[in-house]
DNA sequence: AAACTAACGGACTTAAATAGTCGTATTATA
DNA sequence: TATAATACGACTATTTAAGTCCGTTAGTTT
């Protein structure tokens, strides 16, 4: 629980390694530097491709470099771009109130909500340009 | 991902509904009035009792109450006392660098290890006094 | 034009974590 | 002594995450 998944930690890690390279790389590379599987790192490489985060090139001599400066792409904007949509901590905050169980008689939405809003907040100001 | 488990969301409900009543209560009066399944909040239950964040009275009118003021439980003191620990975002801050496929190469860990420390503090600063 | 290598994308399998259930023992009280 | 509560381990089911496999499409180079 409250864990980032595997394809976020593989997106941030390949992020990071473009923005730390000028040239094009491809989604080989860095899955032999960093030890990580071909085929999930390859499908997140192209969802954040498919998002603009990234740009790709077919053909081959081709790969991805970053589609914009490592200062004006956030970690929220990973996550969104590879879970689809941002994550709340609870269901209630993630799906709507009317998927809940305990609808009027909750009283904890009000709370968590605080802190799923402090939690975004920091996902949104963290760029990747400060993953040092 | 990145969401609290079913077991602290209960015992949040639960602390939060001792904290805003005086008397005694059954883990079955908090489990019909929040639609909650009775076995699991029981054993929710029972790990906060153990860890002396509630009180536990057996035979045939006991139940739980507070062990001490709302004030002076946290947030964390709950998820800790739930889950065991305190979980990681990652695995590498989760169970330690050793157990890490990248090692050497991992660029994301300092980064996300701030993170950690702002969720965590979050969860530590929020008390239960405070769940309005 | 053919061969090569890279991205693209859907379907599938496996593995792990979470959620929930069941059975039984213990304990205090009326 | 019957009752109603906690206590606790083992088990099952469900859901989510992780990883794999297969083929397709698209530029490059020879």
């Amino acid at each position: 629980m409250l864990k980032l998944s595997k394809k976020v930690e593989y997106g941030l890690i390949a992020i990071r390694h473009m923005a730390s390279i000028e040239s094009i790389t491809t989604a080989k590379e860095i899955s032999e530097h960093y030890k990580l599987p071909f085929d999930l790192l390859a499908k997140v490489m192209q969802k954040l491709s498919k998002n603009k985060i990234i740009a790709s090139h077919q053909g081959i001599h081709g790969g991805y470099k970053l589609a914009k400066s490592a200062d004006s792409i956030s970690i929220m904007d990973i996550i969104q771009t590879i879970e689809g949509h941002i994550p709340g901590i609870v269901q209630c905050i993630d799906e709507g109130l009317e998927k809940c169980s305990i609808h009027q008689n909750c009283t904890i939405r009000n709370p968590l909500h605080k802190i799923q809003e402090n939690l975004e907040s920091v996902f949104n100001n963290l760029k990747v340009s400060e993953l040092v």
